[in-house]
DNA sequence: CTAGCCTTGACT
DNA sequence: AGTCAAGGCTAG
């Protein structure tokens, strides 16, 4: 046990950078972190910051301002209630059981770690600069699809700068199960008018039902919060099938040849900032780091959001498109150029695997933000609140998965080796857009574009 | 006021 | 009996 305690004690408190004491008060942080916040809360004390309230806080500055480092303590999140009103000494409190889980984690890691550096078989854990890997998206696979006249410099119904409106707006609600509707399972005229070959269209509600979890008290807080936070998969759907017919109406003269996988792309993507914003956690950045992290991770929150679909709701040897409709992988195939080609297969080698996984709603909305907020990104103002709102993610997805699978304890480490292949495939999923983008392919002034624009550094 | 060390006591 | 996160003590 010697050498757990190694593991902890080695880690730098996250409010001044000290070598760390052990857990108080919710985390894990200095004796004299420990003791000043302590005394903040027993003693009720009120400073006020002679500067902005933008102190660094560092072992060496760490006494200047007593203001700036309490508000660091609570935003790594220390917690107020640990600290008892009775000041009664010794025993335990009901955190206990987080700081277990917290070492449990730190410990799982600790073997990923391991399993990434001696991995030599199927699934090597990758690091962000390695592009062996896995799979492929299909959203543009559906790319043999030009029935869709697209006006060439269509503005995006959402940008990036967008960041900085209100929050809160297109707040997407949490539908329960019970909500779904059934819909035909064969096309009808509003479905068609959205450009789609006739394929069959899908609700969410047919596979979902074979997956449901009902409400579960034991599910951890964090986690309901998340569900919360999901877009309702339906709403989605109707409401970018609604701006694919837009789209359709409004560009009929002249008519242009651009693909309308971009614009569907585009239209998750938009949903995918559009969530972001309206995310715990998310919310409380600062614009800028709110930007940066979609733009270092867009490409793998898109992937997943194509790659979630097929596994939550998809049938076999065939793309479920967010729309609802449903191609048949054999039919892209027979279009696809080869890079495409590799992608399409890389894409449902990956989703054969978490289907295998059994991968479920709940376990899609941590890995969601496990990709959002990507301590591998240090290029931060906040980093150390992303590296923090990581582990709790890290911690309520194992937390979760050992409660809804105790038989199979390496559920989350094997979740978590996931993660290296979507990197993996996204990466070539860029690059394949990329080249499209570079041929000028991608119709302009929408979010997919600025995305590409800014890989290339033109931002 | 700070921060290192000490004491306490529920929990395992 | 050991662990470890609470509160306490005190020199600087």
């Amino acid at each position: 046990m010697e050498h757990r305690f190694h593991v902890d004690l080695d880690e730098t408190c996250p409010v001044c950078g000290d070598r760390v004491s052990g857990y108080h008060y919710g985390v894990l942080t200095c004796e004299s972190c420990k003791g000043f916040f302590k005394r903040m809360v027993q003693n009720n004390k009120t400073y006020t910051c002679n500067e902005s309230q933008r102190c660094r806080i560092d072992k060496t500055q760490r006494k200047r301002c007593p203001f700036c480092r309490f508000q660091k303590c609570l935003h790594v999140g220390m917690k107020l209630e640990a600290v008892r009103a009775n000041r009664m000494r010794g025993g335990r409190n009901k955190f206990g059981p987080m700081y277990r889980r917290d070492r449990a984690l730190k410990q799982q890691k600790q073997a990923l770690m391991q399993a990434g550096r001696f991995r030599l078989g199927s699934s090597p854990a990758l690091n962000s600069t390695q592009q062996d890997f896995t799979l492929i998206e299909n959203i543009h696979s559906v790319t043999i699809f030009h029935s869709l006249p697209l006006n060439r410099d269509q503005p995006s119904s959402v940008s990036l700068s967008l960041l900085s409106g209100s929050p809160g707006l297109n707040q997407h609600q949490y539908t329960s199960p019970s909500n779904w509707t059934i819909k035909s399972e064969h096309s009808n005229s509003s479905a068609d008018s959205s450009g789609f070959p006739a394929g069959f269209l899908i609700s969410p509600r047919d596979s979902y039902a074979r997956r449901v979890i009902g409400p579960d008290p034991r599910m951890p807080q964090l986690i309901m919060e998340f569900l919360r936070c999901d877009p309702d998969e339906l709403q989605l759907q109707k409401k970018i099938t609604a701006l694919l017919q837009q789209e359709q109406t409004s560009c009929q003269n002249p008519p242009n040849s651009f693909s309308p996988v971009y614009v569907l792309a585009d239209q998750l993507l938009c949903s995918i900032v559009e969530w972001a914003r309206s995310s715990i956690f998310f919310k409380q950045l600062k614009v800028s780091d709110q930007m940066k992290l979609l733009h270092y991770c867009w490409s793998e929150l898109l992937v997943l959001d194509i790659v979630s679909r097929q596994v939550l709701y998809g049938k076999e040897d065939s793309l479920l498109l967010v729309t609802g409709h449903q191609v048949e992988l054999s039919k892209i195939a027979s279009h696809a150029d080869p890079a495409l080609l590799r992608l399409t297969q890389r894409g449902k080698e990956f989703v054969e695997k978490l289907q295998i996984l059994m991968v479920d709603r709940q376990e899609f909305a941590c890995i969601k933000f496990l990709i959002l907020f990507n301590p591998d990104f240090k290029d931060l103002e906040d980093y150390k609140f992303v590296e923090c709102v990581q582990e709790q993610v890290e911690g309520a997805l194992l937390e979760y998965t050992l409660t809804t699978s105790p038989q199979c304890s390496g559920r989350f480490t094997h979740l978590l080796l996931c993660l290296p292949d979507l990197r993996s495939l996204s990466s070539l999923v860029e690059d394949y857009l990329s080249c499209r983008h570079l041929s000028g392919e991608v119709p302009c002034n929408n979010l997919l574009y600025e995305m590409l624009q800014s890989k290339h550094g033109w931002a």
